[in-house]
DNA sequence: AGGTACATGTAAGCTGTTACATGATTTT
DNA sequence: AAAATCATGTAACAGCTTACATGTACCT
Protein backbone atom coordinates (compact mmCIF):
# COMPACT_ATOMS: atom_id res chain seq x y z
CA UNK A 1 0.00 0.00 0.00
CA UNK A 2 1.17 3.57 -0.61
CA UNK A 3 2.62 5.00 2.19
CA UNK A 4 2.48 8.71 3.81
CA UNK A 5 5.70 9.24 2.38
CA UNK A 6 4.74 8.53 -1.11
CA UNK A 7 2.38 10.75 -0.92
CA UNK A 8 4.16 13.51 0.27
CA UNK A 9 6.30 12.99 -2.66
CA UNK A 10 3.24 12.82 -4.97
CA UNK A 11 1.61 16.29 -3.69
CA UNK A 12 5.57 17.66 -3.98
CA UNK A 13 5.93 16.56 -7.37
CA UNK A 14 3.39 18.84 -8.32
CA UNK A 15 4.92 21.92 -6.76
CA UNK A 16 6.89 22.98 -3.11
CA UNK A 17 4.48 23.12 -0.41
CA UNK A 18 4.91 23.24 3.30
CA UNK A 19 3.60 20.27 5.48
CA UNK A 20 0.98 21.97 6.23
CA UNK A 21 0.17 22.61 2.52
CA UNK A 22 0.30 18.99 1.75
CA UNK A 23 -2.24 17.72 4.44
CA UNK A 24 -4.92 20.53 3.30
CA UNK A 25 -4.11 18.76 -0.18
CA UNK A 26 -5.67 15.70 1.53
CA UNK A 27 -8.44 17.26 2.86
CA UNK A 28 -9.39 18.94 -0.43
CA UNK A 29 -7.66 18.37 -3.44
CA UNK A 30 -7.88 15.52 -5.72
CA UNK A 31 -5.91 13.36 -3.77
CA UNK A 32 -8.47 13.72 -1.17
CA UNK A 33 -10.91 10.94 -2.05
CA UNK A 34 -8.33 8.11 -1.25
CA UNK A 35 -6.00 9.13 0.76
CA UNK A 36 -5.61 10.67 4.18
CA UNK A 37 -2.99 11.56 6.90
CA UNK A 38 -2.76 13.81 9.63
CA UNK A 39 0.13 16.05 10.83
CA UNK A 40 1.10 12.87 12.87
CA UNK A 41 1.95 10.95 9.99
CA UNK A 42 3.13 13.65 7.36
CA UNK A 43 5.73 15.87 9.64
CA UNK A 44 7.75 12.57 10.76
CA UNK A 45 7.39 11.75 6.52
CA UNK A 46 8.91 14.57 5.87
CA UNK A 47 11.71 14.83 8.04
CA UNK A 48 12.09 10.98 6.68
CA UNK A 49 12.47 12.09 3.41
CA UNK A 50 14.88 15.15 3.95
CA UNK A 51 17.43 12.64 5.82
CA UNK A 52 17.09 10.62 2.33
CA UNK A 53 18.16 13.34 0.21
CA UNK A 54 14.31 13.22 -1.50
CA UNK A 55 13.33 16.57 -0.83
CA UNK A 56 15.66 19.46 0.46
CA UNK A 57 14.12 22.64 2.37
CA UNK A 58 13.88 26.06 0.84
CA UNK A 59 15.73 29.22 2.51
CA UNK A 60 12.59 30.72 3.54
CA UNK A 61 12.64 34.31 2.24
CA UNK A 62 12.06 36.93 4.66
CA UNK A 63 8.92 38.15 3.92
CA UNK A 64 6.23 35.04 5.08
CA UNK A 65 5.93 33.75 8.25
CA UNK A 66 9.31 32.98 9.75
CA UNK A 67 8.11 29.53 10.59
CA UNK A 68 6.85 28.10 7.43
CA UNK A 69 9.36 25.51 5.84
CA UNK A 70 8.83 24.87 1.82
CA UNK A 71 10.30 21.36 0.66
CA UNK A 72 10.68 20.93 -2.53
CA UNK A 73 11.40 17.65 -3.99
CA UNK A 74 15.12 16.55 -5.48
CA UNK A 75 15.64 14.56 -8.81
CA UNK A 76 16.03 11.43 -6.08
CA UNK A 77 13.14 12.44 -4.97
CA UNK A 78 11.37 12.02 -8.56
CA UNK A 79 13.16 9.38 -9.23
CA UNK A 80 12.06 7.53 -6.09
CA UNK A 81 8.23 8.47 -6.85
CA UNK A 82 8.77 7.22 -10.27
CA UNK A 83 9.68 3.62 -9.08
CA UNK A 84 6.73 3.28 -6.48
CA UNK A 85 4.56 4.57 -9.39
CA UNK A 86 5.80 1.53 -11.88
CA UNK A 87 5.92 -0.89 -9.24
CA UNK A 88 2.68 -3.50 -9.83
CA UNK A 89 -0.11 -1.74 -8.06
CA UNK A 90 -1.41 -4.08 -5.42
CA UNK A 91 -5.38 -5.34 -5.55
CA UNK A 92 -7.62 -3.01 -4.25
CA UNK A 93 -9.89 -4.32 -1.34
CA UNK A 94 -13.16 -2.14 -0.56
CA UNK A 95 -12.35 -2.00 3.37
CA UNK A 96 -15.32 -0.37 4.11
CA UNK A 97 -16.84 -0.22 7.24
CA UNK A 98 -20.64 0.63 5.95
CA UNK A 99 -20.03 -2.91 3.74
CA UNK A 100 -19.46 -4.85 6.88
CA UNK A 101 -22.20 -3.35 9.23
CA UNK A 102 -24.57 -3.75 5.78
CA UNK A 103 -23.66 -7.40 5.82
CA UNK A 104 -25.37 -8.16 9.26
CA UNK A 105 -27.94 -5.26 7.97
CA UNK A 106 -30.57 -7.61 8.21
CA UNK A 107 -30.07 -8.74 12.22
CA UNK A 108 -30.38 -4.27 12.47
CA UNK A 109 -33.15 -2.07 14.11
CA UNK A 110 -34.86 -1.46 10.55
CA UNK A 111 -35.01 2.29 11.02
CA UNK A 112 -31.66 2.44 12.09
CA UNK A 113 -30.39 0.40 9.26
CA UNK A 114 -32.69 2.68 6.65
CA UNK A 115 -31.50 5.87 8.38
CA UNK A 116 -27.89 5.15 8.10
CA UNK A 117 -28.15 4.44 4.08
CA UNK A 118 -30.38 7.13 3.61
CA UNK A 119 -27.29 9.38 5.12
CA UNK A 120 -24.90 7.78 2.99
CA UNK A 121 -27.06 8.18 0.05
CA UNK A 122 -27.23 11.97 0.78
CA UNK A 123 -23.37 11.87 1.55
CA UNK A 124 -22.55 10.37 -1.62
CA UNK A 125 -25.08 12.14 -3.57
CA UNK A 126 -23.38 15.29 -2.42
CA UNK A 127 -19.60 14.39 -3.07
CA UNK A 128 -20.62 13.83 -6.45
CA UNK A 129 -22.54 17.41 -7.12
CA UNK A 130 -19.04 18.92 -5.81
CA UNK A 131 -17.31 16.97 -8.52
CA UNK A 132 -19.30 17.69 -11.26
CA UNK A 133 -19.12 21.44 -10.62
CA UNK A 134 -15.02 21.28 -9.80
CA UNK A 135 -14.78 18.77 -12.78
CA UNK A 136 -15.81 21.93 -15.32
CA UNK A 137 -14.16 24.76 -12.95
CA UNK A 138 -10.99 23.53 -12.15
CA UNK A 139 -8.11 22.93 -14.13
CA UNK A 140 -5.93 19.29 -13.73
CA UNK A 141 -3.16 17.03 -15.24
CA UNK A 142 -4.83 13.89 -17.26
CA UNK A 143 -3.79 11.99 -14.40
CA UNK A 144 -6.12 13.77 -12.05
CA UNK A 145 -8.86 14.27 -14.26
CA UNK A 146 -9.18 10.54 -14.82
CA UNK A 147 -8.80 9.72 -11.77
CA UNK A 148 -11.54 12.24 -10.42
CA UNK A 149 -13.77 10.38 -13.69
CA UNK A 150 -13.04 6.90 -11.80
CA UNK A 151 -14.09 8.26 -8.55
CA UNK A 152 -17.37 9.70 -9.92
CA UNK A 153 -18.09 6.66 -11.67
CA UNK A 154 -17.96 4.54 -8.25
CA UNK A 155 -19.71 6.84 -6.09
CA UNK A 156 -22.54 6.98 -8.60
CA UNK A 157 -22.39 3.29 -9.03
CA UNK A 158 -22.52 3.09 -5.12
CA UNK A 159 -25.35 5.67 -4.43
CA UNK A 160 -27.67 3.85 -7.38
CA UNK A 161 -27.35 0.42 -5.91
CA UNK A 162 -27.86 2.20 -2.25
CA UNK A 163 -31.19 4.29 -3.69
CA UNK A 164 -32.62 0.86 -5.60
CA UNK A 165 -32.38 -1.61 -3.11
CA UNK A 166 -31.97 -0.10 0.23
CA UNK A 167 -35.59 -1.38 0.50
CA UNK A 168 -34.72 -4.98 0.06
CA UNK A 169 -32.35 -5.01 3.09
CA UNK A 170 -34.97 -2.88 5.08
CA UNK A 171 -37.51 -4.88 4.78
CA UNK A 172 -35.35 -7.94 5.61
CA UNK A 173 -34.64 -5.99 8.56
CA UNK A 174 -38.08 -5.74 9.32
CA UNK A 175 -39.19 -9.53 8.85
CA UNK A 176 -36.47 -10.29 10.83
CA UNK A 177 -37.66 -8.23 14.08
CA UNK A 178 -41.24 -9.59 14.44
CA UNK A 179 -39.92 -13.14 14.49
CA UNK A 180 -37.91 -12.25 17.36
CA UNK B 1 -12.25 1.50 11.19
CA UNK B 2 -13.38 -2.01 11.83
CA UNK B 3 -10.48 -3.98 13.45
CA UNK B 4 -10.00 -7.67 13.33
CA UNK B 5 -10.66 -8.58 16.26
CA UNK B 6 -14.03 -7.71 15.31
CA UNK B 7 -14.19 -8.98 12.05
CA UNK B 8 -13.48 -12.24 13.91
CA UNK B 9 -16.47 -11.35 15.65
CA UNK B 10 -18.05 -10.91 12.66
CA UNK B 11 -17.52 -14.46 11.37
CA UNK B 12 -17.93 -16.42 14.66
CA UNK B 13 -21.30 -14.72 14.85
CA UNK B 14 -22.40 -17.23 11.99
CA UNK B 15 -21.10 -20.37 13.54
CA UNK B 16 -17.78 -21.64 15.44
CA UNK B 17 -14.57 -21.58 13.58
CA UNK B 18 -11.33 -22.12 14.06
CA UNK B 19 -8.49 -19.43 13.54
CA UNK B 20 -7.29 -20.75 9.89
CA UNK B 21 -11.08 -21.21 8.92
CA UNK B 22 -12.03 -18.10 10.10
CA UNK B 23 -8.96 -16.74 7.58
CA UNK B 24 -10.07 -18.88 5.00
CA UNK B 25 -13.54 -16.65 4.85
CA UNK B 26 -11.38 -13.42 4.56
CA UNK B 27 -9.78 -15.14 1.07
CA UNK B 28 -12.92 -16.71 0.11
CA UNK B 29 -15.73 -15.72 1.76
CA UNK B 30 -18.41 -12.83 2.04
CA UNK B 31 -16.02 -11.11 3.44
CA UNK B 32 -13.08 -11.30 1.45
CA UNK B 33 -13.76 -8.45 -0.84
CA UNK B 34 -13.78 -5.70 1.82
CA UNK B 35 -11.42 -7.29 4.63
CA UNK B 36 -8.09 -8.66 5.07
CA UNK B 37 -6.17 -10.51 8.25
CA UNK B 38 -2.98 -13.12 8.28
CA UNK B 39 -2.77 -15.42 10.66
CA UNK B 40 -0.48 -12.44 12.99
CA UNK B 41 -3.39 -10.60 12.98
CA UNK B 42 -6.04 -13.18 13.65
CA UNK B 43 -4.30 -15.37 16.61
CA UNK B 44 -3.22 -12.77 18.37
CA UNK B 45 -7.02 -10.79 18.21
CA UNK B 46 -8.45 -14.05 19.08
CA UNK B 47 -6.48 -14.41 22.43
CA UNK B 48 -7.94 -11.02 23.22
CA UNK B 49 -11.65 -11.46 22.06
CA UNK B 50 -10.94 -14.78 24.87
CA UNK B 51 -9.46 -13.09 27.59
CA UNK B 52 -12.43 -10.24 26.94
CA UNK B 53 -14.66 -12.94 27.23
CA UNK B 54 -16.52 -12.11 24.21
CA UNK B 55 -15.57 -15.80 22.98
CA UNK B 56 -14.98 -19.17 24.61
CA UNK B 57 -12.76 -22.25 23.06
CA UNK B 58 -14.82 -25.84 23.02
CA UNK B 59 -13.25 -28.36 24.12
CA UNK B 60 -12.13 -30.81 20.85
CA UNK B 61 -13.83 -33.85 20.45
CA UNK B 62 -10.98 -36.25 20.36
CA UNK B 63 -11.79 -37.39 16.78
CA UNK B 64 -10.65 -34.21 14.75
CA UNK B 65 -6.87 -33.28 14.83
CA UNK B 66 -5.69 -32.27 18.76
CA UNK B 67 -4.79 -29.13 18.03
CA UNK B 68 -7.46 -27.14 16.46
CA UNK B 69 -9.22 -24.57 18.33
CA UNK B 70 -12.74 -24.11 18.09
CA UNK B 71 -13.95 -20.80 19.20
CA UNK B 72 -17.84 -20.26 20.20
CA UNK B 73 -19.13 -16.35 20.25
CA UNK B 74 -20.35 -15.69 23.83
CA UNK B 75 -23.19 -13.13 24.62
CA UNK B 76 -21.19 -10.25 25.72
CA UNK B 77 -19.84 -10.82 22.45
CA UNK B 78 -22.50 -10.64 20.34
CA UNK B 79 -23.35 -7.35 22.35
CA UNK B 80 -20.24 -6.05 21.81
CA UNK B 81 -20.60 -6.90 18.07
CA UNK B 82 -23.83 -5.19 18.16
CA UNK B 83 -22.59 -2.24 19.54
CA UNK B 84 -19.65 -1.32 16.98
CA UNK B 85 -22.85 -2.58 14.34
CA UNK B 86 -24.75 0.35 15.57
CA UNK B 87 -21.89 2.47 15.65
CA UNK B 88 -21.98 5.63 13.20
CA UNK B 89 -19.94 4.10 10.21
CA UNK B 90 -16.85 6.30 9.25
CA UNK B 91 -17.09 7.77 5.60
CA UNK B 92 -15.33 5.40 3.02
CA UNK B 93 -12.43 6.51 1.28
CA UNK B 94 -11.19 4.45 -2.20
CA UNK B 95 -7.60 3.53 -0.39
CA UNK B 96 -6.52 2.52 -4.03
CA UNK B 97 -2.76 1.95 -4.77
CA UNK B 98 -4.17 2.34 -8.64
CA UNK B 99 -5.85 5.51 -8.03
CA UNK B 100 -2.98 6.80 -6.57
CA UNK B 101 -1.04 5.62 -9.63
CA UNK B 102 -3.19 6.62 -12.33
CA UNK B 103 -3.31 10.28 -10.97
CA UNK B 104 0.59 10.10 -12.24
CA UNK B 105 -0.53 8.22 -15.54
CA UNK B 106 0.40 10.55 -18.02
CA UNK B 107 4.03 10.63 -16.59
CA UNK B 108 4.38 6.98 -17.02
CA UNK B 109 5.27 4.82 -20.12
CA UNK B 110 2.33 5.09 -22.10
CA UNK B 111 2.97 0.92 -23.31
CA UNK B 112 3.38 0.62 -18.73
CA UNK B 113 0.22 2.39 -18.24
CA UNK B 114 -1.91 0.31 -20.51
CA UNK B 115 -1.02 -2.95 -19.66
CA UNK B 116 -1.65 -1.87 -15.87
CA UNK B 117 -5.33 -0.91 -16.65
CA UNK B 118 -5.99 -4.03 -19.12
CA UNK B 119 -4.77 -5.87 -16.33
CA UNK B 120 -6.87 -4.51 -13.96
CA UNK B 121 -9.83 -4.76 -16.11
CA UNK B 122 -9.12 -8.43 -16.83
CA UNK B 123 -9.15 -9.03 -12.75
CA UNK B 124 -12.59 -6.95 -12.36
CA UNK B 125 -14.08 -9.13 -15.37
CA UNK B 126 -13.02 -12.00 -13.51
CA UNK B 127 -14.07 -11.22 -9.88
CA UNK B 128 -17.06 -10.28 -11.76
CA UNK B 129 -17.27 -13.35 -13.61
CA UNK B 130 -16.78 -15.12 -10.11
CA UNK B 131 -19.65 -13.32 -8.28
CA UNK B 132 -22.26 -13.73 -10.95
CA UNK B 133 -22.09 -17.50 -10.78
CA UNK B 134 -21.89 -17.50 -6.94
CA UNK B 135 -24.82 -15.30 -6.70
CA UNK B 136 -27.11 -17.88 -7.55
CA UNK B 137 -25.67 -21.15 -6.01
CA UNK B 138 -24.55 -20.12 -2.87
CA UNK B 139 -27.25 -19.73 -0.23
CA UNK B 140 -26.37 -16.44 1.32
CA UNK B 141 -28.37 -14.27 4.31
CA UNK B 142 -29.96 -11.23 3.11
CA UNK B 143 -26.98 -8.79 4.34
CA UNK B 144 -24.66 -10.67 2.33
CA UNK B 145 -26.49 -11.02 -0.69
CA UNK B 146 -26.92 -6.80 -0.62
CA UNK B 147 -23.35 -6.40 -0.10
CA UNK B 148 -22.78 -8.68 -2.63
CA UNK B 149 -25.01 -6.64 -5.37
CA UNK B 150 -23.12 -3.57 -3.71
CA UNK B 151 -19.31 -5.12 -4.55
CA UNK B 152 -20.72 -6.06 -7.68
CA UNK B 153 -22.22 -2.70 -8.67
CA UNK B 154 -18.96 -0.95 -7.87
CA UNK B 155 -16.88 -3.93 -9.63
CA UNK B 156 -18.24 -3.06 -13.02
CA UNK B 157 -18.51 0.67 -12.69
CA UNK B 158 -14.87 0.73 -12.25
CA UNK B 159 -14.34 -1.94 -15.20
CA UNK B 160 -16.81 -0.10 -17.24
CA UNK B 161 -14.98 3.11 -16.57
CA UNK B 162 -11.10 2.03 -17.39
CA UNK B 163 -12.38 -0.22 -20.27
CA UNK B 164 -13.76 3.47 -22.35
CA UNK B 165 -11.31 5.86 -20.87
CA UNK B 166 -8.19 3.95 -20.71
CA UNK B 167 -7.40 5.49 -24.00
CA UNK B 168 -7.72 9.09 -22.73
CA UNK B 169 -5.42 8.67 -20.20
CA UNK B 170 -3.19 6.52 -23.04
CA UNK B 171 -3.07 9.12 -25.17
CA UNK B 172 -2.13 12.06 -22.46
CA UNK B 173 1.04 9.57 -21.92
CA UNK B 174 1.92 9.22 -25.25
CA UNK B 175 1.90 12.79 -25.86
CA UNK B 176 4.13 14.07 -22.81
CA UNK B 177 6.60 11.32 -23.82
CA UNK B 178 6.78 12.89 -27.32
CA UNK B 179 7.21 16.27 -25.85
CA UNK B 180 10.01 15.07 -23.19
C1' DA C 1 -10.55 40.64 23.01
C1' DG C 2 -11.54 36.47 21.07
C1' DG C 3 -11.88 33.21 17.55
C1' DT C 4 -10.25 31.06 13.55
C1' DA C 5 -6.86 29.67 10.47
C1' DC C 6 -1.97 29.10 9.97
C1' DA C 7 2.03 26.44 11.34
C1' DT C 8 5.15 22.74 13.37
C1' DG C 9 6.28 19.22 15.96
C1' DT C 10 6.69 15.12 19.83
C1' DA C 11 5.38 10.95 22.48
C1' DA C 12 2.69 7.10 23.68
C1' DG C 13 0.19 3.66 22.29
C1' DC C 14 -2.25 0.69 19.21
C1' DT C 15 -2.55 -2.19 15.22
C1' DG C 16 -1.11 -4.73 11.84
C1' DT C 17 2.51 -6.92 8.73
C1' DT C 18 6.27 -9.99 7.83
C1' DA C 19 9.11 -13.41 8.81
C1' DC C 20 10.10 -17.07 11.51
C1' DA C 21 9.26 -21.54 13.90
C1' DT C 22 6.87 -25.88 14.33
C1' DG C 23 4.40 -29.89 13.39
C1' DA C 24 0.36 -33.09 11.73
C1' DT C 25 -2.40 -34.83 7.96
C1' DT C 26 -3.79 -35.58 3.39
C1' DT C 27 -3.06 -35.98 -1.35
C1' DT C 28 -0.33 -37.14 -5.37
C1' DA D 1 8.42 -39.97 -0.59
C1' DA D 2 7.34 -35.39 -1.55
C1' DA D 3 4.26 -31.71 -1.79
C1' DA D 4 0.29 -29.37 -0.43
C1' DT D 5 -2.83 -28.22 2.99
C1' DC D 6 -4.15 -27.96 7.62
C1' DA D 7 -3.04 -25.77 11.99
C1' DT D 8 -1.15 -22.55 15.62
C1' DG D 9 1.58 -19.35 17.30
C1' DT D 10 5.67 -15.64 18.43
C1' DA D 11 8.82 -11.67 17.73
C1' DA D 12 10.47 -7.79 15.50
C1' DC D 13 9.32 -4.18 13.09
C1' DA D 14 6.80 -0.59 10.56
C1' DG D 15 3.30 2.55 10.40
C1' DC D 16 -0.35 5.29 11.76
C1' DT D 17 -3.54 7.66 15.17
C1' DT D 18 -4.39 10.43 19.03
C1' DA D 19 -3.36 13.53 22.19
C1' DC D 20 -0.45 16.85 23.70
C1' DA D 21 2.38 21.13 23.41
C1' DT D 22 3.36 25.60 21.39
C1' DG D 23 3.08 29.81 19.08
C1' DT D 24 1.82 33.41 15.19
C1' DA D 25 -1.27 36.08 12.14
C1' DC D 26 -5.41 37.71 10.64
C1' DC D 27 -10.20 38.95 10.93
C1' DT D 28 -14.27 40.84 13.46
Amino acid sequence: MIDVKTLCLGVLSRGDASGYEIRKEFEDGPLSHFSDAGFGSIYPALRRLLDDGLIVMLPHNGDGRPDKKLYRITPAGRHALYQTLTRTPAPDKLRSDLMFILSFGHLLPPRHLDRIIGDRIADYRRIIATLEVEGETTLRTPGERFVEGMGLAIYRAVATYLEEHRHELVAAALMESQVA
